[in-house]
DNA sequence: TAGAAATGTTTAG
DNA sequence: TAAACCTTTCTAT
């Protein structure tokens, strides 16, 4: 489940549960034992996510995680599960109040040790994260309004936006009315603005409701009770299906090597 | 039980 | 542009 608001969401509960603490750190699966042996009985200083990123400190040396498509961290309190299928780290801690707490990932494209210099070299080539205070969305624009690259490739590129991945994408496109396939130096200034906007009230929406809701009505239901899962979505994955909004199919087709999905009567330009 | 698909990135050609 | 990487989950047979 891992685009932005996924890592910002970990990092903030591995925060809580393990920061300031000495971390039990093992590799069940054994492809990060000696990183792990290294590591473990450490203090964990603190945990912190930039777009699809997570870092965790123990003094110099940082734990870079990077989930990729399938990659997934679980978590639980009291006595950890039996390790089982290709566990690559676990962490045990004691918690806030003693009573145990564990996280296991398994998947992550990335799951290595690197020092600070090499978290900012990747920090650099990141373009700015909605989910950021500090994130200019100036500088995002800066690279849009140059490319004649579609805005619907344009923002599944990490080193213009960090953190949307195919699913934010297919969304905001669709709540923005925008085609997909309009030239990013096309996208207006007051279009771009609107864009950000959404986005970071989107992806924090995200991050609260652990999962992407971006539809109104999933909105509202969600404040009575559980949306229903199919309702979450505008286009994403509903190829075939009416358009919510004015019935005309949903689209798909590959750009950028992943599925891309619209409406062709509400996106036309 | 097998096969396909999945919210992603890097490297090779 | 395509393939490789890596694991889980859902669907079809």
């Amino acid at each position: 489940m891992p685009e932005g608001h996924t890592l910002f969401r970990l990092a903030r509960e591995q925060q809580a549960a393990f920061a300031g603490r000495e971390v039990h750190v093992t590799s069940p699966q054994g492809r990060f034992a000696g990183q792990a042996e290294m590591l473990d009985g450490r203090v964990l200083d603190d945990v912190t996510s930039y777009g699809k990123h997570l870092f965790a400190a123990f003094g110099p040396d940082v734990v870079h995680v990077h989930l990729g498509l399938y990659g997934t961290f679980t978590s639980g309190t009291g006595l950890p599960p039996e390790p089982r299928g290709a566990l690559r780290m676990r962490w045990e801690g004691p918690g806030e109040d003693g009573e145990g707490v564990w996280t296991d990932l398994r998947g992550a494209t990335a799951c290595e040790l690197i020092t600070d210099g090499e978290v900012q070299l990747i920090l650099d080539r990141l373009g700015p994260d909605p989910l950021r205070k500090r994130s200019d969305p100036a500088k995002a624009f800066a690279r849009i309004s140059r490319s004649r690259v579609a805005i619907g490739a344009l923002l599944m590129d990490q080193a213009v936006l960090a953190g949307v991945g195919n699913v934010y994408r297919a969304e905001i496109l669709f709540r923005q009315r925008l085609s997909p396939f309009r030239p990013g130096k096309d996208v207006a200034a007051e279009e771009w603005a609107a864009m950000w906007a959404d986005l970071v009230v989107l992806m924090r929406a995200g991050v609260k409701a652990g999962r992407i809701v971006t539809t109104e009505r999933a909105d509202r239901e969600r404040r009575r009770g559980p949306a229903l899962r199919d309702d979450a979505h505008y286009v994403y994955r509903r190829t075939g299906l009416p358009c919510r909004i004015c019935g005309t199919e949903v689209r798909t087709e590959v750009m950028v090597g992943r599925n891309l999905f619209w409406c062709p009567t509400c996106q036309a330009v």
